[in-house]
RNA sequence: GUGGCUAUAGCUCAGUUGGUCAGAGCGCCUGGUUGUGGUCCAGGAGGUCGUCGGUUCGAGACCGACUAGCCACCCCA
């Protein structure tokens, strides 16, 4: 069984109850997202491979060992995409987007990403997502925390997790900071681990992040970015900190939140949970204001955030149950035929409706409690004869007689 | 990419120091007679014990490789 008929490494087929768990979350973001006006974009899941490398960094682990590239039969290099933002920013210049400002959009769907599976972290992996463009104010970056907030309430998952965010700073703070604590870890060098002597050549400020014991307390009394940051960068980030405080959203400032792609700036947020494991971001984000460019487009602020579906659905388990169905339990050929033409009515009047497709009233009626149906209509030759059908509650086990015409009105309503 | 743990019926798992060990529960199928499910009872069908090699008179049990899952690192959603 486990041979060869398996999946790809860290693919997965998502089962009818997989799906009601991903269509949960989608529409979450889906209900919140059109509340803020956000209008829904699919971009391709495959796209030139520079849409990638040169937006989320050539240095960036995602470009140099996680993409799926390959040459197509034309000889193009392509690539299944690792993450939305970028395509996206890619589709707004495509399509000339750029008079539209501000452009408000989000997503869901499939990225793929070659990495050693986990629980929550497959090569297949799903996200929902949303992005906003042309807001340079920290109103922007409020305003999409709160809808990331809002989904998650929107699940029931706010107890479970928790808002820290950060600020990377402008370019200039980015570039004085970077400079000061590289300086301030190079002095340390011989102190670090090898991950992070490595993190110091290709992303200093993933040195603050790390995980190891060693590394933590030597980074302890590292120089702060708060100290770097320019007037203006300052002002920003407590303007997203003042903003999120008046719509009540909890937060809490952590210094070593950090981004792994090149394109972020200014604000960096992450919403955590305890209850996945290692992998407990959950929803993360920031701002991007050097994103077009960098793909060759003109200037234009961004900021935007994505969840892992995945995550979202295991936290949010449970209590995802389809509709209760009505069954359909008809008796000989003649109420056979009558059945189908009644579900078929009923269907379209909204209801669901199960339709054994053979079997007497026992399998039936097994049939009709396997599926969890809330009632079962009962057809056979007396009804028929006297233009009734039997309603049976299967909750209560009661019945009753209904004309065989008005038979919705017996049932429950649907929503 | 690194390290560790795991891999037995559809699912969850038992299988003692290698020799009737191929099992249980759940699920599934069929009955308990003729138009009433969920409970109960009785039967039944499902596994070449992840794959390939090796050790041994003999391996599901020991060894190796491979594959996959899980955990941590790494990375990130």
């Amino acid at each position: 069984m486990a041979s060869k008929l398996q999946p790809i490494r860290g693919t997965r087929d998502l089962l009818p109850e997989d799906c009601r768990a991903h269509a949960r979350v989608e529409e979450a973001c889906r209900s919140v997202a059109e509340r803020y006006g956000y209008g829904e974009i699919r971009t391709p899941i495959l796209e030139l491979t520079p849409v990638f490398s040169r937006s989320l960094g050539d240095a960036t682990d995602v470009v140099q060992k996680e993409m799926y590239t390959f040459e197509d039969r034309g000889g193009e290099s392509v690539t299944m995409r690792p993450e939305n933002t970028a395509s996206v920013a890619r589709a707004v210049l495509s399509n000339g987007l750029l008079n539209e400002m501000p452009l408000k959009l989000h997503y869901a769907g499939p990225m793929f990403r070659y990495e050693r599976p986990q629980k929550g972290r497959y090569r297949q992996f799903h996200q929902i997502g949303v992005e906003l463009y042309g807001v340079p104010e920290p109103a922007g970056d409020v305003e999409v925390i709160a809808m990331g907030a809002d989904v998650l309430a929107e699940l029931g998952l706010l107890e479970q997790t928790r808002l820290e965010i950060n600020t990377l700073g402008d370019a200039e703070s980015r570039v004085r900071y970077r400079d000061a604590l590289v300086a301030f870890l190079r002095e340390r060098q011989e102190g670090l681990s090898e991950d992070s002597k490595d993190r110091l050549e290709r992303n200093p400020m993933r040195v603050l992040d790390s995980k190891d014991a060693g590394d933590q307390a030597l980074v302890a009394d590292a120089p702060s970015i708060f100290e770097h940051l320019t007037d203006e960068a300052r002002a920003f980030f407590d303007a997203v900190q003042d903003g999120l405080t008046a719509l009540g959203v909890d937060h809490k400032v952590n210094p070593r939140i950090v981004r792994g792609l090149d394109y972020y700036c200014h604000t960096a947020f992450e919403f955590i949970t305890e209850n996945l494991g290692a992998q407990g971001t959950v929803i993360g984000g920031g701002r991007y204001d050097g994103l077009m460019e960098q793909m060759g487009g003109p200037a234009l602020p961004g900021v935007g955030w994505a969840g892992g579906i995945e995550r979202l659905a295991m936290l949010a388990a449970g209590g995802v149950e389809a509709r209760r169905p009505v069954a359909i339990v008809p008796l000989g050929e003649e109420a056979e035929k009558r059945a189908l033409v009644m579900a078929h009515d009923l269907r379209r009047q909204g209801h669901v409706i199960e339709l054994g497709y053979r079997g007497n009233l026992k399998r039936r009626m097994q049939r009709a409690n396997k599926v969890h149906a809330s009632h079962a209509v009962i057809m056979g030759d007396d009804e028929l004869a006297r233009g009734i059908v039997t309603l049976r509650d299967l909750d209560s086990g009661e019945q009753a007689e209904l004309s065989i015409d008005s038979v919705s009105e017996g049932l429950p309503v649907h929503g």
